[in-house]
DNA sequence: CCTTGAACCTGCGGGC
DNA sequence: TGCCCGCAGGTTCAAG
């Protein structure tokens, strides 16, 4: 489900309910995400003051006082929601700790493709989840210089490259699509084909589409949601993504799709040429 | 080292 | 209505 700007805005959203609070009660459901989830992971964080939460990559991070920090990730269908205690438990509801503040925060998986962990904070930059990420997309660390620098004598297409967690963190199969279409650049493109001048376009054009994205709530295409279930509105922007055979707004010729590296690539052949 | 393809899962919508 | 197919915001591992 989420690339970069959903988990930010999952944060986000998360952050006010949970900040300053105590877990009082864990119920551990399914332990069986895409890593076991830990068997302790509920007496390491009971009772314990929540001082931050945070983001790296598509990871939410949540630090305890005591130096202790829960790592979620969210796959490709997980969310978080606060469901008032007269709900009932969803069929997917894998995670379920009550707060001190009377709040309830549910982590949901249905594709169980996430994962929930935890990890002393001092050993979090080198932990096999971290050690091999890229720059934030968001930060001064990624600009064109590096992208030219890091892509030259790659032969991977862009779009995979782009989409490569140890060049750059967060930009998954929607906005590499979208970034690559504000660039004119043929998703299948080499890339270290890229000029400088693509570069450092591609690279301001994938800001400006994740900080847009950020804005509008991120984007939701069949279920995604944000902890307070409302959807995201960045899939209006859409300019190509999903788009198979919609006439490209610049130009009217019809959206291409591609398969690269099993993921769905669209396009225009006209704006975007090979 | 680099690249590709498959694997991990469940659910939904479209076509017949 | 029901079944089968393809497809879905990600990551990781094996094999060439």
């Amino acid at each position: 489900m989420p690339e970069l700007p959903e988990v930010e805005t999952i944060c986000r959203t998360v952050e006010p309910k949970i900040l300053n609070s105590r877990f009082v009660k864990i119920e551990q459901r399914n332990n069986n995400l895409r890593n076991p989830v830990p068997e302790d992971l509920g007496a390491k964080i009971i009772n314990k003051e929540i001082i931050k939460i945070d983001r790296r990559a598509k990871y939410m991070l949540v630090y305890f006082a005591d130096g202790l920090v829960m790592i979620m990730h969210f796959g490709m269908s997980g969310k978080i929601t606060f469901p008032n205690s007269d709900e009932q438990l969803q069929k997917h509801d894998h995670f379920i700790a009550e707060l001190d503040n009377g709040l309830r925060m549910v982590y949901n998986d249905a594709r169980r493709f996430g994962s929930i962990n935890y990890m002393q904070d001092r050993d979090l930059a080198s932990h096999k989840y971290f050690v091999y990420l890229g720059p934030e997309p968001l930060s001064k660390k990624f600009d064109a210089k590096y992208l030219y620098e890091i892509s030259r004598k790659r032969v991977m297409p862009i779009k995979n490259f782009i989409m490569d967690q140890k060049i750059v963190v967060g930009v998954g199969n929607i906005y590499a699509a979208e970034a690559l279409f504000l660039t004119s650049i043929h998703p299948a493109v080499q890339a270290g084909k890229l000029s400088k001048k693509q570069c450092e376009e591609f690279v301001r054009n994938i800001k400006v589409t994740l900080e847009k994205a950020i804005i509008a709530g991120g984007s939701s295409i069949s279920d995604y949601v944000n902890s307070d279930n409302e959807s995201g509105y960045f899939q209006h922007e859409f300019q190509v993504y999903g788009r198979e055979n919609k006439p490209c707004y610049r130009c009217a010729n019809p959206i291409e799709r591609i398969t690269q590296a099993g993921r769905s690539s669209f396009y225009c052949s006209k704006c975007q040429p090979l």
